[in-house]
RNA sequence: GGCGGCGUAGCCAAGUGGUAAGGCAGAGGUCUGCAAAACCUUUAUUCGUCGGUUCGAUUCCGACCGCCGCCUCCA
């Protein structure tokens, strides 16, 4: 029985979606004003397995993730450097895009961009002033909190008691809000540079809340199944969305919210001043292998803050090393005919444990030692070859189930060598037979240098890569 | 000031009212010409501190200490 943490009841609650056997699911993603660090591809990850869960369930799913490409950084930017919106962002999302693949991680079935849906944000706006939840001021328009009385029930925020010591922190506005909780749902341009948009409400450019609540109801529909992102957005953003989705159609928006908490790096906040602000590429380039850097950030559970460290993630190399080896070793595996039982009850026991691990609310941690455990009994039956030809037809759909939404193991197809470095093996193993150790070791040094890992192994000589 | 999270071995960490998953590192061993890989054994009488409830608490309650976050368009 799959469960989850609604953000919005605070309990763990079972999942049941609104129409049998499909999901509909929204995540809030990235705003292309820079790369992306690490941090924001802890909540792609989460995501991503959260959507392969589903999948792996048996779930249709139709998966929105937004691209925020019009906000006020953006921009800013966009003026300061002269050139258009889609002019600035275009690398960014590209860049995203590149980072997002690199990671293994699916792509969202939609994934719709902020300024390509302003006509369905000016309606819902529409809606929303028709129906007495916002008002027109100074040629902005606002959103009336004191319309939604429901308004706090995601964040459980609560005015009365919050002002007081946060007081200094609160805007003094430019513009004039009936109330200070206000929000802006539609702005009017500061200068004749801004870039705006012609809409039946207006000229003018949408506030950052309002474009979650049209692209998720246009592809979704009115209520749907999930709404996921980074913790930092449960207030003001989600907040909002509730408030303008709910206020605009009167009926419940979403029906489990789910928040992935943060990292932290070395056990601080990720901050550039702190000098551990980390994009992908930066750890790519240090020499880590996306495929650890992915088992790192999904191997706390989502919504535990994890602590993300250098010297952890050189640790978690070997561990997926470890996996991918297994993996290899299997697929190439030379085995008898028949099954062993204890191998066959091993990989059911791992499927099980699993799935029931990421059944209560994605914890992957449980996920993962079911993962090791099996390794383990299998490597232990492969050793002593204890493993046979069924079980390993068993076990590659097993591993390869459990990849499905892991997608950590690695592709075991072998890759052809260059012919000289064939040849070098060859004569290696020639010098072996004549028991000339010191030609054999000279060519494993060699080969090693050039990032080929020689294992000598009773069924003859296994080669692999390693990074430098 | 309001709301929330966390503190478990050297490190990263899961977890539960009934006696501590998993990974990395360490030690010893098997295998190997030597390696590598893999496997086996081993590594917390103890879960921030102090009280309380209980037959029994790391798990529930209270206090305290320490860390992190939201209340600012930051994932």
């Amino acid at each position: 029985m799959l469960r989850f943490h609604n953000t919005l009841t605070g309990r763990l609650e079972e999942f049941r979606p609104i129409r049998e056997g499909e999901v509909g699911m929204y995540f809030c993603g990235p705003t292309v004003w820079n790369l992306a660090h690490v941090g924001n591809f802890r909540s792609n990850v989460f995501v991503d397995v959260l959507r392969r869960f589903l999948k792996f369930k048996g779930f249709k799913l139709t998966h929105v993730m937004n691209i925020t490409d019009v906000d006020d950084r953006i921009i800013n930017q966009a003026i300061e450097r002269g050139v258009s919106i889609d002019e600035y962002t275009a690398p960014y999302i590209e860049a995203f895009w590149e980072d997002f693949d690199l990671l293994g991680l699916e792509r969202p079935e939609i994934a719709p961009r902020a300024t390509r849906h302003v006509p369905q944000m000016a309606a819902i706006i529409d809606r929303l002033l028709a129906g007495g939840h916002a008002y027109r001021s100074d040629g902005s328009i606002y959103y009336r909190i004191s319309s939604f009385p429901e308004y706090g029930k995601l964040s459980k925020i609560n005015f009365a008691g919050n002002i007081a010591g946060a007081s200094e922190r609160v805007d003094t506005d430019k513009y004039e809000k009936e109330d200070a909780r206000d929000f802006a749902l539609w702005k009017a341009p500061d200068s004749e540079q801004e870039p705006t948009w012609d809409a039946a409400i207006g000229r003018g450019r949408p506030g950052w809340h309002i474009e979650c609540s049209a692209m998720s109801m246009q592809y979704l529909g009115e209520t749907f199944d999930i709404h996921c992102g980074g913790v930092d957005l449960v207030f003001p953003h989600h907040e909002n969305e509730i408030a303008q989705s709910e206020g605009a159609t009167g009926k419940q928006f979403v029906n489990y919210w789910l928040h992935g908490e943060h990292l932290k790096i070395d056990g601080e906040t990720m901050s550039k001043s702190k000098g551990n602000y980390y994009t992908l590429r930066d750890l790519v380039a240090k020499g880590f292998t996306p495929a650890a850097i992915r088992y790192a950030l999904l191997s706390v559970p989502y919504r535990k803050q994890l602590n993300f460290t250098l010297d952890g993630l050189r640790g978690i190399e070997k561990t997926v090393a470890g996996l991918q080896d297994f993996h290899a070793r299997l697929w190439e595996a030379r085995t008898e005919p028949g099954s062993n039982p204890e191998v066959r009850a091993a990989a059911a026991r791992a499927l099980e444990e699993f799935e029931a691990g990421l059944d209560d609310d994605l914890n992957t941690s449980v996920a993962l030692a079911a993962v090791h455990n099996l390794t383990r009994e299998v490597n232990t039956a492969l050793a002593c070859a204890g493993l046979r030809e069924d079980d390993r037809r068993d076990l590659l759909e097993a591993v390869g189930r459990i990849d499905s939404v892991l997608n950590v193991f690695g592709r075991p197809g072998r890759e052809m060598l260059d012919s000289e470095v064939q040849t070098l093996i060859d004569e290696r193993q020639e010098a072996r037979r004549r028991r000339d150790f010191s030609r054999a070791d000279e060519i494993r040094d060699q080969l090693l240098g050039r990032g080929i890992v020689l294992e000598d192994t009773r069924d003859g000589v296994r080669w692999k890569r390693r990074g430098a």
